[in-house]
DNA sequence: ATTTACAATATGA
DNA sequence: TCATATTGTAAAT
């Protein structure tokens, strides 16, 4: 497992790459990893990751993402995160909504535990699933993350 | 195999 | 606004 520091005007983000791709981020207040070159072919991929946080930061959209290596979870949480890439920036979901589309209705709660274990918050846009009346749930790195890329994808969205 | 804990939701007071 | 019943999954027993 390799890991690499992204930099950003918000913080310090550790991202962790496998053989297959991406298959971690964390936010800012990390223990940051001993700075090191990353092998091919981490280092591509640790360029588009820092390409996308970047522009997920800006509350633009993203253009290009590296592999994700989702093999952690289990099915159904690999549907989620799955849906939860079809969300477009900018808009949001209801846990509720994501469990329909998945065929599961009344899964809501499954839904957010999903969320919850989603190992790639941001590039899996798990920020964008809000209640049904776009309250907050939670958020992995803490709420104010979720605040603050949601106002910045939905005010870009006027 | 059972029980418990969740980033939910609809309903009724 | 608050309490409760119900729902699907995952992790712990």
């Amino acid at each position: 497992m390799l890991t690499a520091t992204i930099q950003t005007d918000e913080g310090d983000f550790v991202a962790e790459y496998s053989e297959r791709g991406l298959c971690a981020l964390h936010f800012p207040g990390h223990r940051l990893p001993p700075p090191g070159r990353l092998p091919e072919p981490a280092a591509h991929w640790h360029y588009l990751t820092t390409q996308a946080v970047g522009e997920l930061l800006a509350g633009m959209p993203v253009s290009k993402l590296p592999p994700l290596d989702l093999s952690d979870g289990t099915p159904f949480q690999q549907r989620v995160w799955q849906a939860l890439c079809r969300i477009p920036a900018g808009q949001t979901r209801s846990y509720g909504q994501i469990a329909t589309a998945l065929h599961k209705p009344g899964g809501a709660r499954a839904v957010g535990a999903a969320c919850g274990a989603n190992p790639i918050p941001l590039l899996v846009p798990c920020h964008r699933v809000v209640g049904s009346h776009g309250q907050m749930g939670g958020f992995s790195g803490g709420l104010r993350w979720k605040e603050f890329l949601l106002e910045r994808e939905s005010a870009r969205n006027e």
